[in-house]
DNA sequence: CGCGGCTTTGATGTTCATCAAGTAAAGTGG
DNA sequence: CCACTTTACTTGATGAACATCAAAGCCGCG
């Protein structure tokens, strides 16, 4: 079956392969299957199987994970260039977490049994996953931690500048979630996560615009995130 | 330089290196140094260069980080089996955490620049590695959110059970870390670490002999992590 | 229109941090 | 060996931070 194979052009080759022979290229490229997704749906259910690898062409997601008294928790946020398929792919047959579009979003998916066998028997393809695999998967702990040591306005002020500055490199942008789950990523209440969103109204340091949000006081926003 | 070098019955040895031909287990064996740790003794600093890869042959340790305000946040434990230096190795040229012996720890550290050789050669090995660092990474997100659901006195719990279950498979040990410690990990004060710690003893839950614990009520114990 | 989900604000109560003070245990130097 | 210092542990009192409960407005959608 010949695959509208494109993966020779695709800018994101470089992240997982960039030392694979032609070959190899066009054996991927032909095992991919390329998805699309509006916003709002899931791509991946947690304890789902295994069957693919998985990364992001474009757009953006969340993960999340049911906890055993129903409520979301949710991991971490990624776009582009960040590792999606990562956390469980080598360790584990099932997803032990699930994969939300946040915004229309497209997915190259291929079958994991034949990366393994590439895998297998190519060494500097498997190093180039790992080093993903590794700086993904520090990104998510590192920035748990740094979450942690903060208070509810610092909580809150960091993910607002993380959107800001990682996800849309603009002081102006259409929040791509709820408020809900700000809390549900941060581990605070709703009610709060707006309570402390309608200070930073009333202290000057936002400004909302419908969906939109727009940062005034970038510094204040920064010192909050730092110190509360 | 010969080494005494007995990689070939370690243990140890079928974690990373399961796949691994006799020469190539033989030049990582030769390029190997065991070094043993007291208890309290800082066996990697962060933000220090990595050099070598290493695994725990016995012991125990704790991984922790310093915060910007100074305070210490522990990451997590580990044992034999569990991964160490696992974090930054494949993503970072520093260490971003220092990790600490909290028992008499044997570790084994290999060259990196030597392993990193084998593993660009060898795609069995890379991926027996990142089977490791992908399990060794999951267990410490999921093990995080898991405490994150909970309340002071299910963290309490958690974390005794933890040593219970998983380091000691006993009711009663000798609790290797300090009261502060157990607040660092699980994100609280001290103090209310041990105000939980002593409830537990006036409810019958645990009993305390010098530096002894003993769980006496466990499924109850059980239920207070699960739901405060 | 009416319904359900999101947002917002206020009132109230619980949980936890902070401050303070004292005991116990362990290391240090004369 | 004993005074001395330091560090861990413990308990209580107080206040701050945050969750919970309640009520209402908003908006998109069948």
């Amino acid at each position: 079956m010949k695959n509208d194979c494109s993966c020779e052009h695709c800018k994101l080759r470089s992240l997982f392969f960039f030392h694979t022979s032609a070959d190899v290229l066009e054996l991927m490229c032909e095992n991919k299957t390329e998805r699309q997704y509006d916003k709002g749906e899931v791509i991946i259910w947690e304890g789902s199987e295994i069957k693919d690898f998985i990364y992001l062409k474009s757009g953006l997601v969340k993960l999340s994970r049911k906890g055993t008294d129903g409520k979301d928790q949710i991991i971490s946020f990624a776009k582009p260039f960040d590792f999606v398929s990562l956390l469980s792919v080598f360790s584990s047959s099932i997803y032990n977490y699930t994969v939300t579009a946040l915004d229309s979003t497209i997915i190259c998916a291929i079958d994991l049994e034949k990366l393994k066998a590439v895998a297998l028997k190519n060494g500097e393809f498997t190093m180039g996953l790992m080093n993903r695999v590794s700086e993904a998967t520090d990104r998510i702990i590192l920035n748990n931690l740094d979450i942690r040591r903060k208070n509810l306005k610092g909580r809150v002020a960091h993910v607002i500048l993380y959107f800001a500055h990682y996800v849309y490199k603009d002081t102006r942008f259409e929040l791509p979630i709820l408020r809900r789950e700000i809390a549900e990523y941060i581990g605070m209440t709703t009610e709060n996560v707006i309570r402390t969103m309608s200070e930073f109204r009333k202290d000057g340091i936002l400004k909302f615009d419908g969906k939109e949000i727009e940062i005034v006081n970038e510094r204040l926003l920064e010192s909050v995130s730092e110190h509360g």
